[in-house]
DNA sequence: CACTTGACCTGTCCGC
DNA sequence: TGCGGACAGGTCAAGT
């Protein structure tokens, strides 16, 4: 669920409440958690500073003054919530969906001089949180293979197609979930761009046209910075730096949305699968 | 190499 | 009400 827009809004809250404090502690409760370096963890981040925090693809990259930088994934049900010196409880007016922390999912708590904290709560223990000398981030398996960011700038139209020529007897759902081809998307935001380019998931990528594929790329565009003002999609457990929900889904088209009218010709959305995965469409906008 | 499926987990929901 | 099973979906390993 923590797809582009999500790990976009939790790295921008974070680099506003966590940048400039100073780590003085870190507990987990496995190991895990820190599955490069579970028993060296206090060495290589108390007393650091956090100097900046960036996203690639679905990674959340922290900067500590150490010259390390703490690589965390939130795969599906990872949260990182930051909590000044009042903890608040369920029911406070900050629209904070979780509750007093840490709670029964906290896997990593990083505690700051001043008092403060940030939570890692990880309900399915996908996640993770690795720590790599910052200047070998790059050489990360994951960075090296890691297809291009979608809304950079210098990523034309032209990049996009040529992105999928490797995946062309697959479906376009799957190409699109293929983080080697592009960076970012998951099955929410699958799902909302291939309606928006009326394609239906699970036609292969020969069959589709350069001009499609055009459309494809502003669709996959309009989605992500759509999604990213929204502060992205709670469709269960995500939450951005400050434990709010994202509200993304209030406009989906098609996500989570079967048996409700397909907004462009009302005809009722189906859920099938394409590629293991859950996938909603439209069966008059989205033809094979 | 391209492609698909299963595993990793736990909470929730649905049907009996 | 309880209980089993399907399902949720990001990524990698293992399979075809």
């Amino acid at each position: 669920m923590p797809e582009l827009p999500e790990v976009e809004t939790v790295r921008t809250g974070l680099e506003r409440l966590i940048v400039g404090r100073t780590v003085s502690a870190v507990s987990h409760n496995t190991s895990r958690s820190f599955p490069n370096v579970a028993t060296e963890v206090d060495q290589f981040m108390v007393g650091t500073t956090v100097v900046a925090v960036r996203r690639r693809a679905k990674l959340l990259l922290i900067d500590l003054s150490s010259e390390y930088t703490l690589v965390t994934h939130l795969k599906m049900t990872g949260q990182l919530v930051f909590r000044g010196d009042q903890n608040f409880g369920a029911g406070h007016p900050n629209d904070s969906l979780i509750g007093e922390l840490p709670d029964k999912s906290t896997r990593v708590v990083i505690s700051f001089k001043d008092g403060s904290r940030l939570y890692f709560n990880d309900q399915r223990k996908f996640g993770w949180m690795m720590l790599y000398p910052t200047v070998e981030v790059p050489n990360i398996d994951f960075m090296k293979k890691v297809g291009p960011e979608p809304l950079d700038e210098s990523f034309t139209p032209q990049d996009f197609v040529e992105r999928f020529v490797r995946r062309k007897n697959t479906s376009i759902k799957a190409a699109l979930l293929d983080q080697t081809v592009v960076a970012g998307v998951g099955n929410i935001y699958a799902d909302e761009v291939l309606w928006g380019a009326k394609l239906h998931p699970a036609t292969k990528v020969f069959e589709i046209s350069v001009s499609k594929f055009r459309i494809l790329f502003r669709e996959l565009q309009y989605v992500l910075r759509l999604a990213i003002e929204k502060g992205g999609s709670t469709d269960r457990n995500y939450v951005n730096a400050e434990g709010k929900k994202g509200s993304y889904i209030e406009f989906a088209r098609v996500f989570r949305r079967e048996g409700q009218p397909c907004p462009r010709c009302a005809t009722t959305i189906k859920k099938i699968r394409v590629a293991s995965r859950g996938t909603h469409l439209c069966p008059n906008c989205q033809k094979l």
